[in-house]
DNA sequence: CCGGATCGTTACGGGGCCGTATCATTATCG
DNA sequence: CGATAATGATACGGCCCCGTAACGATCCGG
């Protein structure tokens, strides 16, 4: 069952969340961030960094900076695993799953507010 | 005529077409340059920088700077009002426009493959 | 006509993100 | 074991953005 929408919805929704996430000042991620984050919450763990820059199409360091900085915001927690050594693996906390659900928020909020067009 | 989308929509919604963003190595605009973008191409001009720092809650730099970056880009103009001269007028071009377009295709293609959730 | 208000821009200091190249650590395989 | 591969982190130079404060240009009211 697909979602139908329209072009001139798709922009004006598009709009809204964006002037909603702009005027939020505590929400300040980039666009890379936001993918990462949502990457995270979405898919199925365990999630790696090599694994994110493949599925994002960008460099490691891409990766390790984003979560250094969405790390001092408390959204993502790093574990090394136990059984590679190598690996580091992301993990989900409480305010990144709050902001994430703030953000599903806002566009469901909008998606509503939205006339036919 | 409101819009109906449930939470996880949403957020894959918002997740594919941000995936989207970062591997259109094109697309490099922030989430405050988007607001602005969309802000001049939906709403009814005139558009000013006072406008807009206004309407998006923030301060006039940042409206002249983005406007710089967006002018390079080609995605807007500016051109003096000739009837207050303090005044500039932003105005739209062939490029913003089709890049909206383009984002708006991004949005309703993503909307699409979505299943129900 | 002139002082104050308004508009957009610029200067400044600070911080973040980028890609490339390199590094330390750990695993793997002969 | 030792060489090689793989993983994530770091260093570097460069670029962009931010907020505050100041600036020149323009309009307006007395």
């Amino acid at each position: 069952m697909a979602l139908e929408i329209k072009p001139t919805q798709a922009l004006r929704l598009w709009r809204e969340v964006h002037l909603d996430l702009v005027r939020d000042t505590q929400a300040d991620l980039s666009v890379r961030q936001t993918a990462i984050l949502l990457t995270i919450y979405l898919e199925l763990p365990p999630h790696t960094v090599r694994g994110l820059a493949a599925r994002l199409g960008v460099t490691k360091p891409v990766i390790t900076r984003a979560l250094d900085s969405m790390g001092k915001l408390g959204l993502v927690t790093r574990k090394r695993d136990e059984f590679d050594k190598r690996n580091v693996v992301i993990q989900r906390t409480v305010a990144g799953a709050l902001a994430v659900e703030h953000l599903a928020d806002l566009v469901t909020a909008r998606a509503r507010e939205l006339g036919a067009a």
